[in-house]
DNA sequence: CCACTAACCTGTAGGC
DNA sequence: TGCCTACAGGTTAGTG
């Protein structure tokens, strides 16, 4: 998916363009993506005014004029395009919302998802939904720091690299911003999670490092307007420029960046996702 | 509760 | 060119 810095990349393009527009059709062409469509999902938007866009983790919310707020996850390949053009309908355009703005003029905005892993739901309370109720703190927030992180890996036995991929731990992380975040640290992604925490349950070194890289990275991400990943594309229909910036993911084989550092980026499977880490300067705590 | 697997989908890249 | 396999940003449901 769009991880963190995607979505936010998104966010951002799409917020100019569409809050305060009121939402004047909205077309579905099929009943479904990942899960169904909540009931009477284009009557409940249409009329809505959309009133701001947020982020919580890898989910985009628009809050409307009315009760609800709606939410959507970009799953692996989902995207939003708005335009003030007329659109050609694409074979993988499922959502298709007709917008007025304020000063009268029209905006389109498209979801499009080929593999259709995303998904939207409408919502009252953020603490009923069942998307969003679970997930652990935003790696940007204050509530994202050792101390805490500790607290969720004290005694766990399972690899560092899923219980980063893991939402209920740090929610917004994925594949890609985990690799990066281990490797800027120098922790192996088969570090027993729990290794990073002290007896007395504080956090080690390499734990307190490793917040801050999670920090550092997304920003940077976020700065450079997102990766651009095989067919993902920020709202505006440019590119991200952080894959270039990337300094191990999809680098199997190539040196490593570390300086003074002569390994070479490995490639691994952990729970059925590629994990590329440096076996050199990435050391599992003794 | 924890840990792991399979499943949901389509598209693309690479080998032969 | 065609066929086959492996792999891709994520999350949930199911199993043990």
């Amino acid at each position: 998916m769009p991880e963190l810095p995607e979505v936010e990349t998104v966010r951002r393009g799409l917020a100019p363009h569409i809050e305060g527009a009121r939402i004047e059709e909205v077309i579905l062409n099929r009943p479904n993506l990942r899960f169904a469509f909540p009931n009477d999902f284009a009557e409940r938007l249409t009329g809505q005014v959309i009133v701001q866009v947020h982020r919580r983790a890898k989910y985009l919310l628009m809050a409307l004029s009315g009760e609800e707020t709606l939410l959507s996850h970009l799953g692996m390949t989902g995207n939003f395009r708005v335009s003030d053009q007329p659109q050609t309908i694409q074979k993988h355009d499922h959502v298709v919302m007709h917008l007025r703005r304020q000063d009268e003029s029209a905006r389109t905005l498209i979801y499009s998802d080929p593999r259709r892993f995303g998904f939207m739901d409408l919502y009252t309370d953020a603490a009923d939904c069942a998307f969003l109720n679970r997930l652990g703190p935003e790696p940007l927030g204050n509530e994202m720091n050792a101390a805490s992180l500790a607290v969720r890996f004290k005694a766990r036995k399972s690899a560092i690299k899923s219980a980063l991929l893991d939402q209920r731990n740090i929610a917004g992380l994925g594949n890609i911003y985990v690799c990066e975040a281990l490797w800027r640290a120098g922790i192996s992604p088969e570090t027993p999670t729990g290794d990073l925490v002290k007896a007395d349950g504080t956090p080690r070194r390499e734990l307190e490092a490793l917040s801050g890289t999670i920090r550092d990275v997304l920003e940077a991400a976020i700065a450079a307007g997102g990766s651009t990943l095989r067919d993902f594309r920020n709202s505006e229909g440019g590119a991200g420029y952080f894959q270039h910036a990337f300094d191990v993911y999809g680098r199997e084989g190539e040196r490593c960046h570390t300086k003074g550092c002569k390994g070479s980026i490995a490639r691994i499977v952990q729970s059925g996702r590629s994990s590329f880490f440096c076996p050199v300067c990435q050391s599992k705590i003794s």
